[in-house]
DNA sequence: TTAATGTCTTTTATCGTGAAAAAACAGTTT
DNA sequence: AAACTGTTTTTTCACGATAAAAGACATTAA
């Protein structure tokens, strides 16, 4: 079971145990992009939680200044960035100290159009939750997380550079994508990304979609689902046609059109179960990027085949259409798995 | 909006704030049995996790004693009550400190047989997500909890009186029953324990039953299945029999039996999916005790039904019974929904 | 030499704590 | 009076710390 010869490359593998089961259990490291990340040090005291949500609705915020010569009040700025009143004084409390603003009660008269600096970098407007996503699926699809693995919280912590709980809390909220599992007063287990998760994962997916495609399909004339339905089409008409720049902007486009289907179905779960569909799809495309122009050009074109059956109401036509795009969509995700055997 | 009478004895709900959607919010409190409980104090530093897991194998291993006059080996225990071999170690010193055995490194001779006292307290042994989930479904279902409401971790966390962290994590795990949902940043929402979180649930329960019964009637004859089957086709006529008097231990067989029926589908998202309805049921029953002899009567001549035709193989009375059956306990389920009132 | 026991180390479960963010309250302005 | 700003309180989020429990290592008995 030894891996290819990089193996030798990614020194931290824990020893495998022999185990009762057949399964080899090792462990899940996450490999750093360039040695340990060090978040927040020389600190004194442990900082308790990073003011990411200021700095998203901060940078947000800078857009505003563009487009208006003076600021709205506090609650609508409020609604507007999505934030509290708390959030949005800090906010306003800095660009005034910047220079961006004047701002005296009522009145956020703008000064100046904001440059690149007046941002916060990128990588400090990210949740918790995110950063752990990612390092924790990048170490998953770059190879090396064999199934039966462990996942060691408090590891998985120390190397990503946060606390244990918001770790576990992430391992918790992951664990209904099926992908792990945990083990009683113990550790998880890696189940592993592997052709039978593929195949469970499309099962369910081929299950809810055509369900949801003709409850679509049945929807009366007047619901505002079919406006929705004409602007994607538009959108997916712009982009047949810009196909060959624009390619890797379909991966979004596809999963707001799907979300659209979903919904008519008006079930929480299969609603919800499209997070899992989306969260696969969003971090394999990331990652497969072979033959992507192409496999995104015959999405769009089944989805422009898709949409025309649920205009066109014959129940028939949007079953084939949905089983047709489905059918491929699988075979994509299939294709893109490594692994040669599994019992 | 008022409850009946006893509305005086539960006081703190918070006002209610009239919101810009036309949801008014409130606040989901637990009502606790008898006044506040008060878990851990006096400790002087907060006590930071139970031992629940060495009572509960204690008192699974106090009935080990009866059977035999001498114990096994350390690491045999440990498997035959699911804990590490650190646990079993506290468990026979304390067997030893109570006379129970006499320890002498590989010899653990049984001195005398446990007597009722022996044992930890029931209520000891719970897992804290045990005691947070009960405390928080019955407030759910005793009613009182009106969709919209806010849930207050840190509210739930003092009344429970546990801490924030085990709250949260609770919330995060439950969520995925559909019943909760949080605010980005803020609070959870209760959604409800409605008529249409009821459809929606059988709706997938019913999709994914079908697929599993049809996938367990095309096993093959030698697969193990077959046997479980049988075995639990004898308790069903056995309960059957003795209907009157045993007609409560009908739910457990109920959820045994679908669970295996589910399992034959092999796929992770229908096997887990069956949590959400065992966990409603599970509920259910405990609330609802209306009729419960006769419903119960009314499901395990259905269920044996069901069984007969899964063992003919033919996929046409597979579907037929199953149908019938899932329809009856949707009904069930959807009589036990107080609720007039529901967009 | 295998499988147990005895001992030591690591990990998990849980709490209290504190900063960020939300929410509530109180006072102003229009 | 309605909607805003200013201020205070409460809640969420995340951390480090610690006992329980698991796991690894060392030693001993069969």
């Amino acid at each position: 079971m030894r891996r290819g010869p990089d193996a030798g490359t990614r020194p931290d593998f824990r020893k495998a145990i022999p185990l009762p089961g057949s399964l080899r259990q090792k462990h899940l490291h996450i490999a750093l992009q360039a040695g340990r990340r060090k978040r927040r040090r020389a600190t004194g005291q442990g900082m308790s939680k990073s003011n990411n949500v200021y700095k998203d609705a901060y940078n947000r915020g800078l857009r505003l200044l563009d487009e208006t010569k003076s600021l709205p009040s506090e609650p609508e700025l409020g609604t507007l960035l999505g934030v509290s009143r708390t959030t949005i004084r800090t906010i306003l409390a800095r660009m005034e100290e910047t220079g961006l603003i004047a701002w005296n009660k009522r009145s956020k008269t703008v000064l100046r159009v904001p440059r690149p600096d007046d941002f916060f970098p990128e990588e400090e407007t990210d949740t918790l939750s995110q950063i752990i996503e990612r390092s924790f699926m990048r170490r998953l699809l770059v190879g090396g997380a064999e199934p039966g693995m462990q996942i060691n919280e408090l590891e998985l912590a120390r190397e990503i550079g946060v606390g244990t709980t918001s770790v576990r809390e992430f391992l918790i909220r992951f664990s209904r994508f099926g992908l792990i599992e945990k083990r009683r007063n113990s550790h998880w287990v890696l189940k592993g990304f592997t052709r039978a998760f593929a195949l469970e994962l499309t099962e369910i997916r081929e299950m809810f979609e055509l369900r949801s495609a003709s409850a679509f399909a049945a929807l009366p004339e007047d619901s505002p689902v079919w406006a929705d339905l004409d602007l994607l089409e538009d959108e997916h008409r712009l982009l047949a046609r810009e196909i060959a720049t624009r390619f890797n902007e379909f991966s979004e486009l596809d999963e707001r059109f799907h979300r659209l289907i979903h919904r008519a179905s008006h079930n929480r779960f299969i609603v919800d179960f499209y997070d899992v569909i989306a969260m696969i799809f969003h971090y394999h495309y990331q990652w497969n990027k072979a033959q992507e122009r192409e496999r995104n050009e015959v999405a769009v074109a089944e989805h422009l085949a898709y949409i025309a059956a649920l205009k066109s109401r014959d129940l028939g036509k949007v079953d084939a259409a949905c089983r047709k795009h489905l059918k491929s969509a699988r075979n994509t995700l299939l294709t893109s798995i490594p692994e040669g055997q599994q019992p």
